[in-house]
DNA sequence: CGTCTTCTATAACCTGTTGGAATGGATGTG
DNA sequence: CACATCCATTCCAACAGGTTATAGAAGACG
């Protein structure tokens, strides 16, 4: 009768991995947990969903019925949970904002400021994520807008405004040999250890090693951290370099490490993102109005999903109606 | 992230109810279980649902907003339940059939026969429910098709084709004064105690009950069975007496039960029910025009959901296309 | 042929969660 | 002022769910 939808979830998993282990894996939990998740979903449902083998786990025909429907349950449930706590936060007049430490700049404190005139008796609460939620809480429903920095993984979802470009640095140990250079070409780079974002973070980890503008040449890894703290120890005790948005110079500055130029590289942007759902949600509209105006980019591009591929949709700065 | 689907059902029950007390009963549960699901279920969303007072729970905006789309993902959970289910049936050629015990007649073991005849290879697999369940099984995705008496709650969302009208008789305690008459008008028995079916089948135990034939008498209930030994063993105990189809007399035929016709009340019917999702499926449309064929009904009339109360849908007869 | 590897299943153990009964506390009511 | 009616809390027993270690089956390979 009842399932929690974490065995959803977890049914989900093995019958795309088709393999028990390699969805355990992939959910962070133990095989044998899994084993058990998965039988326990079978006995509920008084039905086989897999024919069990030592090449892995192939779909029943019930389980191809039952793997048809899930992830539009659970999408729908997402989606309730989702506007649940969009509900809760409308009530009580708090607009919660997640930002990753490095999207946050100098214009934070007007955006907010700015906010809060236009929008009295609304706070705004703002949350800093780790690295390994580049999204900031957006995909989970945590926050109702976020500052980020582009390109993240599930981009595609989300509806994107850009707010700056701006070139990328690296970040190096003072004592590493290009520190002495005034600009670094990205090619001299292509050797160096990185330190990189964690693995999950797919694209967004990608795009801060630059792999696409390497010429295919592979990336070394010398540490993995999610967090600046531990990102910048792990820079000035030599583990490797790693790219950095320009502004990281002012506010990540420490003894030990240098930031400079980096030329032959793509920049960075920053940008304002929040749900489709919220297209018409007038508040959280406001916000983004806030961050455009704040913006330095003099063309503001508005990123939405597009059917193939990142089509861009640009629209010419709105007036600005600062009093 | 998570959510048993219990939690949810719980929340709609609290929701509806505006009272914990109320819901637990209805849920049969204590009220501090309930008390902590929903505690629980606010946890995990991290906001919350109700405003807790002596009067009772009040949704908040965000529980409006849960309530208002949790009916319609659990309606969807149990549709993907019920396919998946019936999908291992369909893969198993197993047809599952539940029944009634008082709705079984002489006719099964043909109407069984027969279609074993039209779909060879395929089993049968008939099932008796408890009266606590007068859909049985059908309600919840347990079975493909069912034999049942009419009416039964839930009637509304399922198809049904009437087989067989019957007249009600009374069963009484052999030592009983009136099991010494031959007809008994059923005024007669307004001021007898009872044995009725639990209180959860609703609409069906008031039919045996017969209360809408009392002019608004009310019912004395002597004692709540739930299966047709204890109901037989109530009676034969002089518990009370009880409503039940005059076929009951040859099928359940006891020492210490005499069975008497009634005069001035309604008969009983018997249908075969099956879900609206299965109106395409062959194999449960031959087991229903096997049913159809055997049935004693001059004119079969086939119940449909209507908007506003139980229109009825006749058709003719079909063919018999009888070897 | 053993030996590896690669799957899933099982066993043993530990911990946190859940449900029930009894009880408490607040607040209207006869 | 005792009572009825809510929801919250506490205590205890039972169970579910996770982990590690290990078993068992069956291709792959030297």
């Amino acid at each position: 009768m009842d399932v929690d939808t974490r065995l959803l979830r977890s049914f989900v998993a093995v019958a795309q991995e088709g393999s028990l282990t390699r969805a355990a894996e992939r959910l962070f939990v133990s095989q044998p947990a899994l084993t058990k998740q998965i039988r326990q979903l079978e006995n509920r449902l008084g039905v086989p969903l897999f024919i069990r083998s030592r090449t892995g786990m192939a779909l029943t025909a019930a389980g191809r019925t039952l793997a048809a429907r899930t992830p539009g349950l659970l999408a729908e449930w997402d989606t309730t949970r989702r506007e649940t706590r969009s509900a809760a936060r409308r009530a009580e007049r708090v607009l919660r904002v997640g930002f990753l430490a490095s999207a946050a700049n100098e214009a934070t404190p007007q955006i907010v400021a700015e906010f809060a005139r236009r929008r009295p008796g609304w706070r705004v609460d703002m949350r800093q994520a780790a690295w390994s939620d580049p999204t900031a809480g957006l995909a989970t429903g945590d926050v109702d807008a976020a500052l980020l920095r582009l390109p993240f993984p599930g981009q595609e979802r989300l509806r994107v405004a850009v707010l700056l470009t701006e070139p990328r640095w690296v970040a190096l140990p003072s004592a590493h040999p290009l520190a002495a250079r005034d600009v670094i070409p990205f090619r001299e780079l292509w050797d160096e250890p990185f330190v990189a974002a964690p693995a999950e973070t797919g694209r967004w980890r990608e795009h801060w090693l630059a792999t696409d503008e390497r010429d295919g040449h592979p990336v070394r890894i010398g540490a993995v951290t999610d967090q600046p703290d531990d990102w910048l120890s792990a820079i000035a005790n030599g583990y490797g370099v790693a790219l950095a948005p320009a502004s990281s110079a002012r506010f990540y500055a420490r003894p030990g490490i240098t930031y400079r130029p980096v030329s032959a590289v793509s920049p960075s942007r920053i940008g304002v993102a929040w749900p489709p759902s919220d297209d018409a949600n007038p508040v959280v509209q406001d916000f983004v109005s806030c961050c455009l105006d704040n913006s330095s980019e003099s063309d503001i591009a508005t990123e939405h999903a597009a059917p193939s591929n990142d089509a861009e949709v640009r629209r010419g700065r709105p007036e600005k109606p600062r009093r």
